[in-house]
DNA sequence: CGACATCTTTGACGGCGGTCAAGTTTCACA
DNA sequence: TGTGAAACTTGACCGCCGTCAAAGATGTCG
């Protein structure tokens, strides 16, 4: 569904600070605001496709979303993974090569591909954020092929509930009580963290049930996942 | 003729126009120039070590070069490769996750990482240019991900070949012969096609050698692959 | 030219993790 | 609260690819 665009939502905006427009004063951050809409994508939506033409771009308000490429015969791996704040999508191209879907009911401030280009390289300093932001993307990308090339099953799934520990600390709206026993909501079904890892669903279930069993965390639900033993989730992490 | 009093090397660089600093004009190139070093890198020497400090940064004039990151009992996964005219380093930025080693004799024109930083950051065009370097690495290291993740050892080593027989069809200095039957020297041992492609050294051993009795490829030495049917790696690429 | 080190290939074998097939739990919705 | 569908777990089996070991090929340097 779509709003139309409200007067200063920028000003108000929670990622405000955080996302690439903290390089922006406030009457550049209003001309951006005349290009964007805001935009709402409920759990499972998709909001790119695949080797479409690379139509748009967008900061994430609220919520998360999985970047994945395919292959023909239908294998899925998640190539990255979207939070509040980051930015998606694939300015100066032609073409995407992946799909963006909202894991979790999300908020996005979109951008037709054209404006944005246009409105970055007339400023300079949000190109050097966005320049930054890729930067570390690419430095965490290549720190999950590591994992993806090197990495045994127990090892991916150790250091992934260590890397939501941490990721999901922050105000991502997954609920998360920090401490010393930190417990957090995932935003994936087992099938999608199987695609994160480049693993079975089965093979997922069967690590989760060992950590659960010899006492390392506790699965209170589906989906929550409580860390008992995080200094043996940094053994296990390879 | 008489020569000029001042001629930067920049003028004449092979990848002058290819580089990043295709952004900038012969003023702005000679300030650059002041700030940097051509530098000779032998195959096998390492340029910048995992977890430094990042105080280089660089162009590739010429050779091949791999980044890669470790773990701590001694596994390695190659996580990119630098061809000439691409940028290696990690400005703006505090440290570096990976190593970077030359994989052939190669010639780089190097920076300190706080030069560059400041000099980057009052050239609009040439921050540009690397966010579009930065951003296509970032698809292709994205689309590596997925062959990490979700193919089978077979669809790895075709996907492999083309990708080397793609890019190495370019003045990279290992010999090509383009055509209906192209021919290239690998810059890589069994061992490092292994580090790329997440397998051990026998398997990428016994991939090779299943392609030659099937007729795919030729080896006509250690280092040098001659596609024959190229049709049939496409079909095994996944 | 010969000897040694290094890289590569090949073989035998086994285990990790994938596949297939039930069960079981959870959840949405009536 | 009952019911069905979807998600998850568990078990049995097996195949791809890793491990271990040894032989063969290639290159270097005396």
């Amino acid at each position: 569904m779509v709003t139309a665009p409200i007067m200063s939502a920028c000003e108000t905006c929670v990622v405000r600070n955080r996302a690439i427009c903290s390089a922006l004063d406030t009457q550049e951050i209003n001309a951006l605001n005349q290009l964007g809409r805001r935009r709402a994508v409920t759990a499972g939506e998709p909001l790119i496709w695949e080797d479409d033409d690379s139509l748009l771009v967008a900061n994430v308000i609220e919520g998360v979303l999985k970047l994945t490429t395919s292959t023909e015969d239908g294998r899925e791996q998640i190539v990255g993974v979207a939070y509040p704040s980051d930015f998606i999508g694939r300015p100066f191209g032609h073409t995407t090569k992946a799909s963006v879907v909202a894991l979790t009911d999300a908020r996005v401030c979109v951008f037709a591909r054209s404006d944005f280009d246009r409105f970055a390289k007339e400023h300079p300093e949000l190109e050097h954020k966005l320049l930054e932001r890729t930067l570390a993307e690419l430095d965490r990308t290549r720190s999950w092929m590591m994992l993806l090339g090197r990495k045994t099953a127990a090892e991916k799934i150790a250091t992934f509930l260590l890397e939501m520990s941490d990721r999901l600390s922050d105000n991502v709206g997954c609920q998360v009580f920090p401490g010393p026993r930190p417990r957090f909501t995932l935003p994936f079904s087992r099938q999608q963290v199987a695609d994160v890892l480049g693993l079975t669903i089965e093979t997922v279930s069967r690590q989760f049930t060992r950590l659960k069993s010899e006492g390392v965390i506790e699965l209170p639900s589906r989906r929550e996942v409580e860390i008992i033993d995080r200094a043996a989730l940094v053994g296990q992490a390879g």
